[in-house]
RNA sequence: GCUCAGAUGGUGGAACUGGUAGACACGCAGGACUUAAAAUCCUGUUCCCGUAAACGGAGUGCGGGUUCGAUUCCCGCUCUGAGUACCA
């Protein structure tokens, strides 16, 4: 039988299903190994040919490590909480969960025709409630934890209240927030519970605070800072304001060092974890205090302004301090004489959306308050002013302004007239700032002749001696914001008692989304949980209380709790007693490769590492970073097909719409006439009229072309670019009877690279693919595409090149007759040589998973064994083993031919790479006459660099290239090259 | 602006530590088989000069450098893509 791929695929994932042929066993004396893609939210649309890229390659990886002896872990489930099925919910008035549920199996249906070798019984879904118990479980423990900064890890806040109540809030260093009290032990004892409550919920992990966040009215939500971008959300790209409200939080700055230093120990793409170094934002610098100058003639919350600055060496070339507009001594500081200027520039800032303020960085702007603060170090006199390159939300929303070696004070300065002192004897400042950090310091005091470093050294020892200063770290990341104004999402297992949030028992988790009758807020504005009816906590139920019922949270989990630590569930998805079974993680402890987009790089990875800091810190967990080794597959671009379209002056309804092909329209946008026309030519005519006769000819009014217009047409009915100009009336109407200007016959597409979306018809559906050339080809084709992190249009162009090779792979196997026939003849020493180089090409092609590459090789060894005419079974069977990573089906079906049990080649031992079978006696040495080469020469590979030399000097090619001249020097690398210099 | 990645035939790409640039595939051209088409197979295919071949010249974004030898290393520049953005 010829290659029939649709009925070999269907057998084998038929049969890997009623096998379950890669169920992963959670005990096993073979090495572990644990393969995670980032599973997928569930969207309406289903799977297009990019989402499969990285789970190929995730595959193929993984039942490579099969065959390599390990037990191996590969899992898939849904990301399936989220935005779109709620916005569908709210427009149709269909609960999310029933949307979610036809999606997954959509997307369950287009995974399994591709033959991924998932282990399906560890399916997990976070928008079931066996799943999402634990993301609240783990919330629970959040809440119940605070960061001990002397333990350097989190720790259970039963041990803070302890503190409190022998030692009070001494001797306690946490990250906590701002405004924590002191008191003694029993200060804290005298405290109402409502007060001791308040006060440890400013050290909680997971908090409540009235915070400055990402409102977005049109999706009726708050946003997190990785969801805006330019002041528009990601998703939909609606108007985001800033606004305060009472917000869950996640003290992820409580882990901000950590985070930061894991990223050395774990091998990861650099540009992704330079992308979470700048999010972390870490700078190393010190905080300084600057007097206000004449407190007694003002009513005073504070007596100092503190700054922040990374170049406290810089402090004696301070000309002024800016704060920013919204800072909170603003109102203060404004003197009579100046509180119009400072008015009029507060009001024109608030006009400012944050996206203009972002763009205009260049103008300079800003306004005096009219007051001055003292240099700490000298006491000079200094102005303070306010401009809007101050952030509110970064330090301490001031800055020491120090002109000469900052370019935006540089500008500031210049602009408002103020001084510009030079501090370092180096330093050149006519036309900029210079920043440098060599030299010796001038002006400067008592540093004065110090290099950097001693001078750094001496200004904080200065500063910290007088009170006035000290060394500080200062994070660009904030906490996360850990709430949604959202119906589709978990949600959050606390009651409110009296204003403040207490835990429900964790033995009524999981708390279950409510039903509700709409998925929109309420008339009051409350959440969407706020229609719920008869959804109250009863405190009678866990047994405290009186039996009052408390209202819940109404707010729910973002879309980035449940996927913070899913790949643990997936280690015992089952378990019901907990999160995963200390046995479990024992066993799998981390994910060991991790395939994905980079578009999760600040979100989803940095959230990730930071529940499982969390989850190890409270014994959960076993390791300090979750996955190991983490590979960013490229994204696929859409390549949209363009036909041009000829657009009259006037557009006479009488013409029919005239399209031309590629290389003609080419020929005439290249040709315009001095007005910038096209330059219609009787060239057009003669092919319309070739093509269509004289009547349609005739009768286009050439001279009133105006311009061409490219026209995207569905890259369904293009192949090769060339249009099936037939099929396009089908889905562009308009052209139903169009001219189509061919080139011999044919009609060309141009194309362009841009987002792969429906509106471009560019996008092309798997499931398509797999109907008309099957999985196999599908998956190998997608891996010969190029390298795995590049990102690439996506081109169906060459597909048929690698369905070739698998029918030409089948018919190794096959005589002309299609019958099967393998020899058990013993193999040639060519024969062996092809097979052993792809042995061992795979093997390192895979380690270092460049897979485009091996389907290359498997080509080259499939003509090499075709040429051949190579049917045994010593060589064959081996290949197929190498190959069934890739093409897994037809492995399946040839492994069984050959006679071996059925579904067993996903644990047959991966052959042995034998260097022997390679080994080559010649070697044609390529000749180069100063770096060209001329000729080949063959050698045998014994022959010693002298003898070589001798050799090819003797040759009669070299003697005739020589043309009777001495070489100044001749080159020979053994078994490489032979360079004749002349 | 800053950071990172990249630029190789008509196209996707290969060349792993500096050692035969263009593997493999698509496309294209020519041929075989066929009444014909599809399928399949064979040959050619970086560009330029040369009627074909031998042969010669140029050639990995541009300009320089190191080297016997550079797609690979160094310096400068151009363009493309991604991330980030007044971060003190």
């Amino acid at each position: 039988m010829d290659y029939q791929f649709k009925d070999i695929e269907k057998k084998w994932q038929q049969f890997w299903a009623d096998n379950n042929t890669f169920k992963a066993d959670n005990t096993s004396d073979k090495p572990k190994y644990y393969v995670l893609d980032m599973f997928p939210y569930p969207s309406g649309a289903g799977l297009h040919v990019g989402h499969p890229l990285g789970y190929i390659a995730s595959d193929i990886f993984a039942r490579y490590k099969r065959n390599k002896g390990f037990n191996v872990l590969h899992p898939m489930g849904y990301d399936s909480f989220g935005l779109p099925a709620e916005q569908y919910a709210i427009q149709t008035g269909q609960h999310p969960s029933v949307t979610t549920e036809a999606n997954i199996a959509t997307y369950r249906r287009q995974l399994d025709q591709i033959g991924f070798s998932f282990d399906w019984s560890r399916e997990v879904r976070t928008s079931s409630p066996d799943y999402y118990k634990w993301t609240q479980w783990i919330f629970m423990q959040l809440f119940n934890s605070w960061y001990n900064k002397d333990a350097d890890k989190a720790e259970s806040i039963e041990k803070l209240i302890t503190h409190f109540e022998t030692k009070g809030s001494a001797g306690i260093s946490a990250v906590c927030d701002e405004d924590v009290l002191t008191f003694t032990a029993d200060e804290w004892k005298a405290f109402s519970k409502k007060a001791q409550q308040e006060e440890l919920l400013k050290y909680r992990l997971t908090y409540l605070r009235e915070s400055t966040v990402n409102w977005c009215a049109a999706l009726g939500t708050v946003l997190a800072n990785d969801e805006v971008k330019d002041g528009f959300s990601e998703r939909g790209g609606y108007p985001v304001e800033q606004k305060k409200m009472m917000q869950w939080s996640m003290r992820i700055t409580a882990y901000a060092e950590r985070l930061l230093q894991g990223l050395d120990t774990i091998d990861w793409p650099e540009p992704l974890k330079e992308m979470q170094r700048n999010w972390i934002g870490k700078s190393v610098g010190a905080s300084v205090k600057f007097p206000i100058e004449n407190q007694e003639s003002r009513t005073k919350s504070q007596d100092f302004i503190e700054v922040f600055t990374t170049r406290v060496d810089t402090i004696f070339g301070v000309s002024f301090l800016v704060i920013a507009p919204e800072h909170e001594l603003v109102k203060e500081l404004t003197t009579p004489e100046q509180q119009a200027d400072i008015d009029a520039y507060i009001a024109q800032t608030k006009k400012k959306s944050e996206l203009d303020r972002m763009a205009d960085t260049k103008t300079v702007s800003g306004a005096f308050t009219g007051s001055y603060v003292t240099n700490p170090l000298n006491g000079a006199k200094i102005p303070v002013w306010i401009a809007d390159y101050v952030l509110a939300g970064y330090g301490t929303g001031a800055v020491m302004a120090v002109p000469s070696g900052d370019q935006r004070d540089y500008l500031f300065a210049k602009h408002f007239d103020l001084p510009i002192i030079q501090i370092i004897d180096i330093q050149k400042i006519d036309t900029e700032a210079d920043p440098t950090k060599e030299g010796k310091y001038i002006n400067s005091d008592f540093i004065n002749g110090l290099g950097y470093k001693e001078a750094t050294a001496a200004v904080v020892a200065k500063l910290e001696e007088i009170g006035l200063g000290k060394a500080k770290v200062n994070f660009r990341m904030r906490d996360a914001i850990f709430g949604r104004q959202r119906y589709w999402g978990e949600p959050v297992p606390v009651y409110f008692k009296d204003g403040l949030p207490y835990l429900i028992q964790e033995s009524e988790l999981p708390l279950v989304l409510p039903e509700i009758d709409k998925y929109l807020p309420t008339e009051t504005g409350e959440p969407p949980l706020g229609r719920a009816t008869d959804w109250k906590y009863n405190t009678l139920s866990s047994g405290e209380g009186r039996g009052e019922a408390y209202e819940y949270e109404l707010s729910t989990m973002p879309g980035w709790a449940g996927s913070s630590w899913y790949w643990y569930r997936y280690m015992d998805a089952d378990n019901n007693q907990e999160f995963a079974s200390e046995k479990a993680i024992e066993y799998w402890k981390d994910v060991d490769l991790y395939i994905g987009g980079s578009e999760h790089a600040t979100g989803h990875l940095l959230y990730s590492r930071f529940w499982n800091k969390f989850l190890k810190d409270i014994g959960k967990a076993i390791e300090e970073e979750p996955f190991k080794k983490l590979i960013n597959q490229g994204m696929i671009q859409g390549r949209s097909s363009i036909v041009y379209r000829l657009v009259f002056d006037e557009n006479p309804s009488g013409y029919l719409p005239i399209l031309l092909s590629k290389n003609i329209f080419k020929d005439y946008e290249s040709a315009r006439d001095s007005n910038g026309q096209p330059f219609l030519n009787e060239d057009l005519k003669e092919l319309i009229k070739k093509q269509y006769g004289k009547d349609v000819a005739e009768n286009i009014p050439y001279s009133n072309v105006r311009t061409f217009i490219p026209i995207r047409v569905d890259v369904n009915i293009v192949e090769n670019d060339i249009l099936k100009t037939e099929k396009l009336g089908l889905h562009l109407p308009e052209f139903k009877d169009a001219i189509f200007v061919k080139e011999n016959g044919k009609f060309y597409t141009g194309h362009e690279i841009e987002k792969m979306s429906k509106r471009y018809f560019n996008v092309v559906n798997p499931d398509d693919l797999v109907e008309r050339y099957g999985a196999d080809t599908l998956r190998m084709y997608e891996m010969f595409l190029g390298p795995l992190e590049q990102s690439k249009p996506w081109n169906t162009n060459g597909i048929e090149g690698v369905f070739k090779f698998l029918r030409k792979f089948w018919r190794l196997f096959h005589d002309a007759n299609w019958n099967f026939t393998v020899s058990n003849e013993a193999p040639t020493k060519a024969e062996l040589k092809a097979l052993h180089k792809i042995i061992k090409k795979v093997e390192d092609d895979i380690e270092r998973f460049s897979f485009n590459t091996s389907v290359s090789s498997f080509m080259i060894a499939v003509n090499e064994l075709t040429d051949l005419k190579c049917n045994k079974r010593a060589i064959l069977e081996n290949l197929v083993i190498v190959l069934a990573p890739y093409a897994p089906h037809i492995a399946e079906e040839l492994w069984s031919l050959l006679g071996n049990p059925a579904g067993s080649i996903s644990t047959a031992a991966y052959p042995k790479f034998n260097p022997e079978y390679l080994v080559e006696d010649e070697f044609a040495y390529p000749v180069s006459f100063n770096g060209k080469v001329r000729t080949n020469i063959s050698l045998p590979l014994t022959m010693e660099p002298a003898d070589v030399e001798a050799a090819v000097l003797a040759h009669a090619d070299v003697q005739k290239h020589l043309d009777g001249k001495p070489p100044k020097k001749v080159i020979v690398v053994k078994g490489r090259i032979v360079n004749v210099v002349v």
